[in-house]
DNA sequence: CCGCTGAATAATTTATTGATTGTTCATTTT
DNA sequence: AAAATGAACAATCAATAAATTATTCAGCGG
């Protein structure tokens, strides 16, 4: 890692500190340069801005999202159905738990995708492509009947936006939400599954959290 | 109707004209009372506050919305999965376009939610009813083929949540978004059609907005 | 040169104040 | 007595001033 890098770390990590601690508006670059033992001024030789700071930071809290969501779907002895369902449940309990325990996070989320729209896109794209990936190998396997994959994909990420940020759309509780997703699920799998008859006769028991994996790398 | 509800509705009337024109907060209960040719203490005796008159003209909102619905339901020659589909898609549209047309709709909507969080439980409770009774006779008639009704009504609801007030999650177009869902709609019939093949083999065809439909008594 | 500083400036935020508004109620009118 | 008024008061909002902050850049050391 070059020198420049190493100082880009520095600010960055400076930035995580005070943004989880007193929020994007309230962290001065000021604040920023001294963390770092610099004056003001440098800290634009590393970021065009104050928001490019906190978009390299939330890029990299979108990435590690999908590094969780491979890490679940990448649980051997799992067939397709099991991993699409438990990657969307790690998605909701992932992001409820973001909301519950560092709301920064999402204010922070907020102010990057309010100057950067695309920044909400490309993060939709990335999580799709996990839901594609799943659908993918589902029918390759003859597990999942679908005759056009990208469509259904995009149609299981639509019909379960409510369990992404599930806190913006309602304030039910996580116990009454994944109640909820495991129906919709169970509805889903009917036009996915090959055999309809299995989207009833195994109803989705709900999985229970596994905290280690869960939570690895996040708090 | 008594003179106290006369004189309650010339009120109703009045806030709706500068509800919609200058906005909820604009409004001074001043220019209510002019409006109305009486004093503002006046208004106090049917209206316990500002924001009361704003819950009844929101009640009133929903409830016209829940009767759009409705008449879309009672379309006869229709069997259940059209009438569902049809059902889910005149909400699109109707929410879709009053946010593009009535953004003070909206607006209001909000400030009233934020100030009586029942409101909305009860107003999607009521539109639920509606994907309830479409269900049910969709099991009766052997169409459908579903274990738990209540349970199916949520999940279907839940999963169509990103097509009520969709430019709120997104800035895809009316288009964009009708295609999105029928696609959704696809996926969720296969998990309630009696025969899954129906599902694929009639492809939901959009139905075409019926402007006489669906703007009957809006805007 | 190169990396950096820190004062200067432009933009934003915060604090303050004055004006407006929602709400009440003693009083008047019908 | 019932209905309505409008002045009074507290709460909220808008406008402006003051302070803070983001960003730039001329210049300083290594």
């Amino acid at each position: 890692m070059s020198e420049a890098d190493t100082i880009r770390e520095k600010i960055i990590d400076a930035a995580l500190q005070r943004f989880r601690h007193y929020g994007y508006p309230k962290t001065t670059i000021a604040e920023l340069a001294t963390d770092c033992a610099m004056s003001p001024g440098n800290i634009y030789r590393f970021f065009k801005g104050k928001i490019d700071i906190a978009v390299e930071i939330c890029r990299r809290e979108t990435l590690a999202s999908v590094e969780l969501l491979e890490s679940v779907l990448e649980c051997p002895h799992r067939n397709s159905r099991q991993r699409l369902e438990e990657v969307i449940f790690a998605d909701l309990r992932h992001t409820f738990h973001m909301l519950e325990n560092r709301p920064k996070t999402l204010e922070l989320a907020q102010i990057v995708v309010a100057d950067r729209p695309q920044f909400q896109i490309e993060s939709l794209r990335r999580e799709r492509r996990i839901f594609q990936r799943i659908l993918h190998e589902g029918v390759a396997s003859g597990e999942f009947s679908c005759d056009n994959v990208p469509a259904a994909t995009i149609a299981v990420h639509a019909a379960t936006t409510k369990y992404r940020y599930a806190q913006l759309f309602t304030n039910q509780s996580l116990e009454e939400l994944e109640r909820e997703l495991a129906h919709v699920l169970t509805l889903m799998m009917g036009g996915l599954l090959v055999n309809k008859s299995d989207a009833w006769a195994a109803p989705t028991p709900i999985p229970p959290e596994d905290e280690s994996l869960t939570y690895r790398g996040i708090q």
